[in-house]
DNA sequence: AATGAATGAGGTTTCATTCAT
DNA sequence: AATGAATGAAACCTCATTCAT
């Protein structure tokens, strides 16, 4: 019942993910949209207030999604450094093997004034979050300095694999973005280490 | 007469700046730009051939200068680490005191598809190119981890100081860009250093 | 079973006169008018061919219980002038009492297209017809004058209540209506001289 | 010059009334209008807001022409009852010699909500004072009734002439409205009354 | 070089109506 | 008979760009 309701929900956030990939999201009529879900024009909007909904709805579902992975990922491993590899890791090795949807994250989900801006950071917050907690276990653990500035180190993690990813998206995936996970880290760890 | 011809571009990319600044760049009309100006909404397309265009160039006008500063900055200095942590004190003060330029810089010149994100990446790399320069010849006095890689590395640092300033302006530039200079670069040496 | 088919149909013309009055007929969707009638959007297409069609027979449907209520109040009235005292009283009290009728009455049914309005006069013929007999009767007594021109006579008197009624309506029904009846038909009566 | 700057404003209108007398004013899209009057799409928004205020400005600028006839038409005329059979005249010829406008009077300009039903009452305005006072020195001079209720009586005179506008136009002008200047004006003048 | 009136393509969204259940 | 999810046509308006002056 609840799948067959999410049926048509779920396809036009599929067929989005497809359009805006490739077109980008000002250049994807909400009409490209609804033909690549199979729907009518209409009936996007009886799951959706605005196209911009698409987008931010689309971004909550896989964020979601991912942020479990995350969780999962690192839960079961002790070690916080070898935690930290694990989010970079999973950073990287998600978008790589998603390029519609680390198109979306990099370039699309850009594409949005302030208001919007603001709505997507809320919904990038349990990721910084996570980190947050990461550094700070990790600094409980004595394994990052003491005096480190957690909400300022979360930016700078972040922001740091956010810039790999994207320059690996605009130089045409050239290169295994996988690889750059232990450039990375070693990166971070030196950074945020005693 | 050049400084003439000038005068009329100079006035729309300051014009375009304002409004670009205080409505994005969506919804920045033209003829709102060209009133900022005092201009005709014909004439700037004497100087500029798209309304994109605008954009490309008032970044460009700006990291030029940008660039210019950073270098004359840093070249008086010796010590390789105290030239990063002046990289990274220009970057953030001077958005800082500019918060027109930071706007259209963070949140608005990501407004743009793939193609001309590749664009505003060409007009970024001198700056990219100069922090590699930093980190090599770091590398060769020893002060920095021999092992570096420096395509990554500076991709690193950039896209953190990045982060940084994109938040500070997203949160509402409740706090000082520049007294982040101490954490990121802390951050940044402990990455690189041996 | 005629009377429950009559529910529903009741119900959809109830719930119209209140969606229509409230919203006016171009802003009242059919969802709109469904819910208010407890039914589903379909439904109203069992009873009614098009949304045109609701205003028609909410229209006629009241239309016809006025005309019986004029008829039953001005039978009993031998005196002509008297009777005619009872149409404007009628005509001015009904839609006093009844706002939301009068605002679709006079409002949201003259939002129609040339062909909707032609079908109106031919629901509102009945009541024209209504006042045609009194001046006729009038005449025969020799109460009115012999030579008047009763159909363009039966539009002056309607068209003057008609006009009242709107008056009153959009001035935002400030006054008694029903205050209005003296000075009706006392011009209807005598006219303006002396 | 200005004749110049009118001339699109002018040429908008004109091809509005033609289109706005044929189809109505809902079904009368913009393209339409901009067809008729031989302007972009575009041109109209130049000049009228909205679609809505072509409508109102039509009906203001010949109203106010309308306006003007009558004063210029009554003026002269010292006899008070003659003066009310020359506002009847006007109202009658001037909309039998432009059927469209006629239509556009009687029909389309009632096709609106209870918002713009104020703002066209507004534009009446003028012509109901203009009766108004007609009624006032006609009191004065001791030509009609002294107790004559003027603000009623105003709206009685014009819903009348109003009725019978409307009623000739969805008769599909079988009869010359003008012919029935006479008999509205001795009812105007002495009512039904003998 | 400068103007700004004119252009017209383009896209989101609404909502009356249908039809499978 | 009743439902309500789905349809898809339809149209206003915006605004980047042009071009006659």
């Amino acid at each position: 019942m609840t799948s067959r309701k999410n049926e048509k929900y779920d396809a036009i956030l599929r067929g989005a993910l497809e359009v805006f990939a490739e077109h980008g999201f000002h250049r994807s009529q909400v009409s490209k949209i609804a033909r690549a879900a199979g729907v009518a024009d209409g009936t996007i909007y009886l799951y959706f207030k605005r196209k911009e909904d698409i987008l931010i709805c689309l971004f909550r579902e896989r964020l979601g999604e991912l942020i479990d992975k995350f969780t999962a990922g690192i839960e079961p491993i002790a070690d916080i450094r070898e935690a930290l590899r694990q989010v970079c890791y999973i950073h990287y090795s998600e978008l790589e093997n998603d390029v519609n949807f680390a198109y979306v994250t990099q370039i699309e989900l850009r594409q949005s004034d302030l208001e919007l801006r603001k709505e997507i950071g809320e919904a990038f917050k349990p990721y910084i979050k996570l980190i947050e907690q990461l550094l700070v276990k990790g600094i409980e653990q004595g394994v990052f300095r003491p005096d480190l500035d957690v909400k300022l180190t979360r930016l700078l993690l972040f922001g740091a694999m956010d810039e790999v990813v994207t320059s690996w998206l605009i130089s045409g995936r050239k290169y295994s973005l996988v690889s750059q996970v232990e450039g990375t880290v070693t990166f971070f760890l030196q950074g945020i280490g005693k």
